[in-house]
DNA sequence: CTTCCACAGGAACCAGCGGACC
DNA sequence: GGTCCGCTGGTTCCTGTGGAAG
């Protein structure tokens, strides 16, 4: 590569950026953690949430609350926005008033919630070597010990209720009752109504006193959302209706999630910014859509456990071989590949439990198959284009050998 | 109608690790 | 220093199953 060249390219870049000040007046307002004073379409939400946690203000008995609602249906916005109300309100008034939030897939397991919910109340919990239990009784001794009211949040609750059972929602659904002067409430928010079957009845009722769903944003409500952001974080200008049109379309036709609608038209706007433009383009959406799909493949596959990406290579050489290969031969394949590379191979049930994890993730697609006499399996596939999964997978130098050869 | 394949997927258990506590 | 803890990443053992072949 040239590279007084493309330093020149990036001097001249540079300079455009800073003369011209670029598409965007303030990127940040477009991340996903960024709160807005002002939260279109959920105004009812809003004041029914207001309404239901307001009184722990005063130091009362609160309903717990349970949000519904698909992902980017604007549930945690919501909550953030309230708790950062009623922080306001309380240390204005010196009310004594904290707010926890932890969120159950980021935390990953029950002790780490309640550490995470430990930690905004000032109590030091090391990461492991404590009994969860212990947690716990740390936990209610800081209540007892300094009165406050506090606002509990976990979000993405169903992840903690389907790995680890309903034990701890259980314990903190009761913890008012050790406690004389401090007020708990709890709100847990969820994408997915199903797991209240793995809930204990008991635990069910003081869970979800008050239900407040969130509905899917349509397309007009989406550009409304857009439009509000865009005030903010884009220069006058720089992101005309139809584009902002365009993303609200593509994105409601996807679920009607708020976050993916801001994620996209950011990156397109750095699209736009790359290209020297001084306004995002019907264009740079379409690239950004297709940017947004092949880097999230790129970045999953290469952060795949090593058998997992053996099992992926082994899935397309399969599939090069003829057809959709099925779990058994797939394994077949995955065991001349663990041998190729000296890898100590892991049993049957082991990679089918990986399988299942790369079809979480939506790399992979199976299909199970009767075949009669010939038994039951599952057809895998990948269930992206395979060029940005090729590409996860030769950045590993390891996983590479396995795959150049057939090329 | 029965059989039987080639798995799916649940459950229990295990080893090793990093760490707290007494 | 011994004991207990939770988590990860694995194994072993097991039961369940749709439908073509017989």
């Amino acid at each position: 590569m040239d590279q007084s060249g493309s330093l020149g390219e990036l001097d001249t870049y540079l300079d455009s950026i800073l003369t011209r000040g670029g598409v965007f007046k303030d990127r940040d307002a477009l991340r996903h953690d960024f709160i807005p004073a002002h939260l279109p379409h959920r105004e009812n939400e809003l004041r029914r949430l207001g309404e239901v946690l307001a009184p722990l203000l005063r130091g009362s008995k609160t309903s717990s609350a349970l949000l519904y609602g698909k992902t980017g249906t604007g549930k945690t916005a919501c909550v953030r926005l309230i708790s950062k109300l009623m922080q306001d309100k309380g240390q204005s008034r010196s009310i004594p008033f904290t707010a926890a939030y932890a969120n159950c897939r980021l935390e990953g397991t029950g002790y780490r919630v309640l550490a995470r919910l430990a930690e905004a109340l000032g109590v030091r919990v090391p990461f492991t070597g404590l009994a969860t239990g212990e947690v716990l009784s740390r936990l209610v001794a800081r209540l007892k010990a300094q009165t406050t009211n506090l606002l509990m949040v976990l979000d993405e609750v169903d992840v903690l209720v389907r790995e680890a059972g309903d034990d701890i929602l259980y314990e903190l659904s009761r913890i008012t009752e050790y406690l004389p002067k401090s007020k708990v409430t709890l709100v847990v928010i969820s994408n997915d109504l199903s797991f209240k079957d793995y809930l204990d009845p008991r635990v069910l009722s003081t869970l979800c006193e008050e239900e407040v769903i969130f509905p899917p944003y349509t397309a007009d409500q989406l550009r409304d959302i857009l439009q509000a952001r865009v005030a903010v974080s884009f220069n006058e200008g720089a992101a005309p209706a139809e584009v902002i049109s365009l993303v609200s379309a593509l994105s409601a036709s996807e679920h009607g999630d708020a976050r993916r609608a801001l994620n996209l038209l950011r990156v397109a706007g750095e699209i736009a910014e790359r290209r020297g433009g001084s306004t995002v383009t019907k264009d740079d959406v379409e690239v950004a859509a297709h940017k947004i799909e092949e880097d999230h493949v790129f970045e999953v596959g290469r952060s795949l456990p090593l058998h997992s990406k053996i099992l992926l290579a082994s899935i397309i050489k399969g599939s090069r071989i003829g057809g959709f290969p099925t779990s058994g031969e797939v394994y077949a394949e995955y065991l001349k590949s663990c041998s190729i590379l000296g890898v100590p191979d892991l049993t049957y049930r082991r990679t089918a439990m990986l399988l299942n994890e790369l079809e979480m993730l939506g790399l992979v697609r199976g299909k199970i198959v009767n075949m009669g006499r010939h038994g039951r399996t599952r057809k895998i596939r990948l269930a992206t284009p395979s060029e940005p999964v090729l590409r996860a997978l030769r950045s590993d130098s390891m996983i590479a050998r396995l795959i150049e050869p057939t090329e």
